[in-house]
RNA sequence: GGGCCGUUAGCUCAACGGGUAGAGCUCCGGACUUUUAAUCCGGCGGAGCGGGUUCGAGUCCUGCACGGCCUACCA
């Protein structure tokens, strides 16, 4: 495109004014991507190091050897300041004629944003006051051949942030501020659970049977066995089988996937803790759930009293746990609602009250649909939802004083569902049970309903402890924390269609 | 999957009732030894792809591609 008669694009000539420079420095003998760097100080660290010290106009006497991106240039003829970047730290580099010879300065002259640089020299303050580096050498390093985006916008377009992830990081701070903000989020859950003695494992992400949640898979094969394997929906039931198997806290944090629809709030490949922990009931998980949020609130927003959408959350104290009937009651104003409301009862009010509603469905269902219609949106502070119908919660132990529903609870923090936790079901012949009438469902047409899995039957039918389980999607929570609307925006590389074109053509 | 909206130079953005598109950054050439969105002078570069209507389409209609939002399923 914008290539007929011979015209090259603007892209293309840019691209080949680079290149033009590439083939002049190797000619000269310069490898424009040379093995070493001869980089020993990080620009944070020398930036960190002198920030209060040198008065404008004095050196340091001090050598150092930095190396950044290119991210910008201020030249003046026999002086050229060059702005180097490294994640969040810059540092300008002074290059002089009077110290790198008509040589050097020409080197230095040559040298485009966005390529990777090394500099060596003492550090000095400009007369102006800016900490720099009196560049004694100036080495191209890594040569850029694609122009950065504008030097003071950005790069604003969604899709090309996605498709160029490296370039978003490399000149938008807001991506370098939430992928920190991922980072720490993470390394205070892990450091949250390890505190209690959780230990860390790594489940099967290809499973023969995919277990653990109500969603589509994945399918894939394995060559050499000749079978169809699952990319998993959930670590769930093997993480059980670790604590049948005598760990009495494990956790996994990792990827899972599901083939659904993308939406801002659902990507197919997302990342889960899930963790489980023998003698805990669903009452203890609440406690550990709220300590993780609130550690990876403090260690990763620095707060536990957040902004979102525009809007207070405060994370902080007692989180209030309230049953799933009762809100449902609540918010319809039909006091008298419960499990055993005849289903075409409650299916009227569903579509009243503008509830998707299907053919088949039980009380349990149609009461859960209630709530999510017209409850869960509406929960903005943190709140645990407790007590949810026993046919939604094939995995979930019978609550111990009332049969119709289970002890599970989900977090609801701003509107969205952020964990989902249970008294987990110990019992195989219960369990048994609930597999069957999941596949009940799914020879009725419910593609997302369980199949029977016999490995992890005989798993528990070698004994389990009582234990508490927890999946928290972390995912949403990143995006609680750094207050973006999109989980493309907390993830590094989003799910996306290919672009049009030539696969093989990197743009 | 369905509905609505978007796509102008490498990047960020304009303009106009249908009449042949303009700026900043980047880049190239020149000046400049303390700038920091450096400055000054000169220069290169453009309507996602394909049809249609029209004397004439970036602008109107339409098909496709990709994206965004809403919706459906889920975390």
């Amino acid at each position: 495109m914008g290539d007929d008669e011979g015209r090259p694009s603007r892209l293309a000539q840019l691209v080949a004014e680079r290149r033009a420079k590439l083939t002049a420095l190797r000619a000269r003998g310069v490898e424009p991507y040379p093995v070493e760097a001869g980089v020993t100080d990080g620009l944070s660290a020398v930036a960190a190091a002198f920030a209060e010290r040198l008065a404008p106009g004095e050196g340091s006497g001090q050598d150092v050897a930095v190396g950044g991106r290119l991210v910008a240039r201020r030249g003046h003829g026999r002086l050229a300041f060059l702005v180097l970047r490294e994640a969040d730290a810059e540092l300008q580099v002074m290059a002089r004629l009077d110290r790198l010879g008509p040589a050097g300065m020409e080197q230095a002259a040559e040298l485009d944003t966005g390529d990777w640089v090394a500099a060596r020299g003492e550090v000095v303050r400009s007369r102006r006051g800016e900490l720099s580096v009196d560049a004694a050498e100036v080495r191209l390093i890594g040569k850029a051949l694609h122009p950065l985006p504008d030097k003071w916008r950005g790069l604003r377009d969604v899709e090309t942030r996605f498709r160029r992830r490296e370039v978003d990081l490399a000149v938008n701070p807001e991506a370098r501020r939430v992928f920190a903000m991922r980072d720490r989020a993470v390394a205070a859950l892990r450091a949250e659970l390890r505190d209690r003695g959780y230990t860390e494992v790594e489940t099967p992400m290809l499973q023969p049977v995919p277990g653990g949640a109500a969603a589509r898979p994945f399918v894939t094969h394995h060559n050499a066995l000749g079978i169809d394997l699952y990319l998993r929906i959930a670590p769930e039931l093997y993480l059980k089988r670790v604590v049948a198997g005598g760990l009495p806290r494990v956790y996994e944090l990792n990827r899972s996937f599901r083939n659904e629809g993308l939406s801002p709030r659902h990507n197919p490949e997302f990342t889960m803790l899930e963790s489980y922990e023998a003698y805990a009931d669903y009452h203890d998980v609440m406690d550990l759930t709220r300590a993780l949020v609130q550690r990876a609130a403090r260690e990763a927003a620095g707060t536990t009293t957040l902004t979102h959408a525009g809007r207070e959350v405060d994370l902080a104290g007692h989180w209030p746990r309230r049953r799933l009937l009762d809100l449902v009651r609540q918010v319809t104003g039909h006091d008298d609602l419960s499990y055993e409301t005849p289903p075409g009862e409650l299916a009227t009010l569903c579509r009243d009250r503008g509830a998707v509603v299907r053919d088949g469905w039980g009380a349990g269902k149609l009461i859960l649909q209630l709530y999510e219609t017209l409850v869960e949106p509406t929960l903005w502070q943190p709140t645990f939802v407790v007590d949810y119908p026993l046919e939604v919660s094939p995995l979930a132990r019978r609550h111990r004083d009332d049969p119709h529903v289970t002890e599970r609870f989900e977090l609801v923090v701003a509107g969205r569902e952020l964990a989902n936790a249970f008294s987990e079901l110990t019992d195989p012949d219960d369990q048994r049970a609930r597999f069957e009438a999941q596949a009940r469902a799914r020879a009725a047409g419910d593609d997302e309903a369980m199949v029977v899995d016999e490995d992890y039957l005989r798993a528990m039918e070698f004994g389990m402890p009582p234990m508490g389980g927890l999946g928290l999607g972390v995912d949403r929570l990143v995006m609680l924390l750094a207050d973006v609307h999109s989980i493309r925006d907390v993830i590094l590389f989003p799910t996306l269609r290919p672009e049009a074109g030539d696969p093989g053509d990197p743009g």
